[in-house]
DNA sequence: CAAAGATACGTAGTTGACTACATATTATCA
DNA sequence: TGATAATATGTAGTCAACTACGTATCTTTG
């Protein structure tokens, strides 16, 4: 991987990505490790859940930031696996309102010092002279302000009357 | 996007895969805006062979840090539209050689101006007090020694004998 | 120098997110 | 109040990476 590190910043996609990937697969390993069936893809939902007990489908996406579809989806294995369940909401019966079960509201529990852990490791992990936690912050941030799109084309612009290119 | 905003760092992994996808797919954008036909999950591959002209299959993974099968992919993507060609290495059968065509030397050097674009416009987008690419080279650094398993593993121990836990 | 192991490439199927589209219910307003 | 728009959910298919496995070729070694 000694090129894509000379892309330098304009791998950075593929970086993040790699990092993401890298981290997921170890957190599997880190529940199954202590004995606990869940999977780190089902942790914005649990999480939002345990926030917020009752949630529609689409506030749930809303709040952890996927799209309705792919929150669909997780909510299907939650419910197989019975940590999740859903009722029609009477007051709107478009609407179907998500909550733990008990045997979700336990595992959380079960989970909660694994979670600490986690942390604690990911902490130790990113703390570097650049905090990569705040580095993601500070990126959103800006991106919110001005996407990567509108920032070339800025960019674009100036560069033209600019005699170094 | 609030409960996961909260979730801190323990959910990292979700929010820099958003943050890979959002570049990507502005990445696309970008290349279509200056009238290119390229997509930005090629970049590693064209890079590598702009920067070593002859390359294996696997000499080429190993470079971008992807798998075999995926840049086998890839590279069978590249070879239909012409940006890259493939011959058996006489020295060893079993290897594939693969470089660019004129085509694709041609088109990168069309690229060229638009990848200085990019790389200016991510690194104002990541000129922050934490440096995004900084963060992830320094996290990248960290897991070479203790991947995110073990550094779970020592804290969980060491967190054993604590009685705040 | 043949058998066993290592290496290179390829295929098939999986994963975890997405977009696009369809349907059902509710809200708005002329 | 009926037509239209907006909202909530669902389905189907895509995408870009992956793992698992298989075959062909080369290397090593008893």
């Amino acid at each position: 991987m000694n090129i894509i590190d000379e892309a330098g910043i304009l791998a950075i996609s593929t970086r993040l990505q790699r990092l993401s990937d890298q981290l997921r697969k170890d957190g599997l390993l880190i529940y199954q490790a202590c004995g606990i069936d869940f999977e780190p893809k089902w942790f914005p939902v649990i999480w939002a859940l345990t926030a917020k007990p009752l949630l529609s489908v689409v506030e749930i996406a809303e709040e952890i930031g996927y799209t309705h579809p792919s929150t669909i989806s997780l909510l299907k294995e939650l419910e197989k696996i019975r940590l999740v369940r859903s009722r029609k909401d009477k007051a709107d019966e478009r609407k179907r309102l998500i909550a733990l079960t008990p045997k979700g509201r336990e595992l959380v529990e079960k989970m909660r010092p694994v979670w600490h852990v986690m942390a604690r490791s990911l902490a130790e992990l990113t703390d570097t002279p650049n905090n990569l936690l705040r580095a993601v912050e500070e990126v959103e941030a800006k991106l919110k302000e001005r996407s990567f799109l509108e920032c070339a084309k800025k960019i674009w612009k100036t560069g033209k009357d600019d005699v170094s290119l």
